[in-house]
DNA sequence: ATTCTTGTTGAACGATCGTACAATAAGGAT
DNA sequence: ATCCTTATTGTACGATCGTTCAACAAGAAT
């Protein structure tokens, strides 16, 4: 009749993957419900975790926000550092329009983070900075595809006026699931810079 | 020593105009702080009301932010019914980037509620259907404007590019405010126009 | 003056929020 | 086997959440 702890309550995990567990958890909930929905309740039921983990590797829930933004910025800054001036754009326009993660959880997810970007300090200091190696990245890809065709354009304007179209289409998208396909989503960001001038 | 309730401790207004006070106390609160500061304490105080009054006038808080949302999307469909085809287009583009709403607060109250459209059902109800009223329209007058020119477009695609690009513009103007002007978003909405042959 | 409608208040409710913290135990080091 | 680190649990706390509701009063109607 003595106790037998064969099996363990809980398994103990690195705090570097647990970390990751808990991040991936609330990305899952930004996904499903919005800023509402991202509680610490939520996020350890989600990430199979009690209620006092996430304090123990997150400073504050906050912090958690940060460290989501950051892995889902990662991927995409991640894809705009190609050797060659075209493969900057074609990386870009297809790791943003890419089947595995063009869904409408994910979309909103990052719409609910952008709403929280004026408020949160940290995660507005980190968006910056992202955006800004974003941008000079496709605005440098440009620069060098026109002066390969011989022809000058307002870098800064088109730049602009691509990444604001991909989030546009992001967003109709995230709003209307189903309504066009990533092949015309590309397509429409192809005729964009070829319509000024830029080839693909 | 008797009482003397000269001045009125509160003052009554209709229905109606106070259910419009909370909603513009609504949409400051959501350009404040997003969903986060989208609280029933905050929302009262922005509107200089005791709390329990919002639950007489609305039902639930749900239904206020359907309410808000019929409120910040009226003058959009509004501006998109001209009589000319011209019109619709100028119209809407130039009531987007109007001096009087093109604001971090008011953008980050669409980017908020947007982030809802999906968790709210009379949300996203209403959405679908203003939505389809504002494209069809941009899309009846880009086919009139591509016939006389003599031309053919896919109209579905640019009225969505149009869209997204606007929308996108938008994002990125809440997330990094000052970086263009308006004039300029203005710019690059007709020059996409332009550079499918619609004459503005 | 008096009645009547209803806009308005403020307290109360249970639920849930984010965080703090002491107690526990898993699993490697010794 | 024993120790030690620390990942993990579960409870507790005060604050705030959305909603309900009885009581009050402003202002038009009578």
């Amino acid at each position: 009749m003595q106790e037998q702890p064969k099996t363990a309550a809980y398994r103990r995990k690195t705090a570097q993957q647990r970390r990751r567990e808990l991040i991936e958890a609330g990305i899952a909930c930004l996904g499903e419900g919005g800023m509402s929905a991202f509680t610490i309740d939520r996020i350890c039921r989600e990430a199979g975790v009690s209620r006092g983990l996430i304090n123990h590797h997150f400073k504050t829930k906050e912090d958690l926000l940060v460290q989501i933004y950051d892995t889902m910025t990662e991927h995409l800054v991640r894809a705009s550092a190609d050797d060659s001036p075209l493969g900057v754009l074609n990386q870009v326009i297809d790791s943003n329009f890419d089947e595995a993660e063009f869904d409408a959880g994910n979309l909103r997810a990052w719409l609910t983070v952008w709403g929280e970007v004026a408020t949160n300090r940290g995660l507005q200091d980190l968006h910056r900075q992202r955006y800004a190696v974003y941008k000079s990245r496709i605005e440098g890809a440009l620069r060098e595809l026109a002066a390969g065709q011989g022809i000058t354009i307002d870098s800064d304007s088109l730049a602009r006026q691509l990444i604001a179209l991909i989030d546009g289409l992001w967003l109709e998208y995230c709003l209307h699931p189903g309504e066009f396909t990533l092949a015309m989503a590309r397509n429409d960001c192809h005729h964009l810079l070829r319509s000024q001038g830029i080839p693909l």
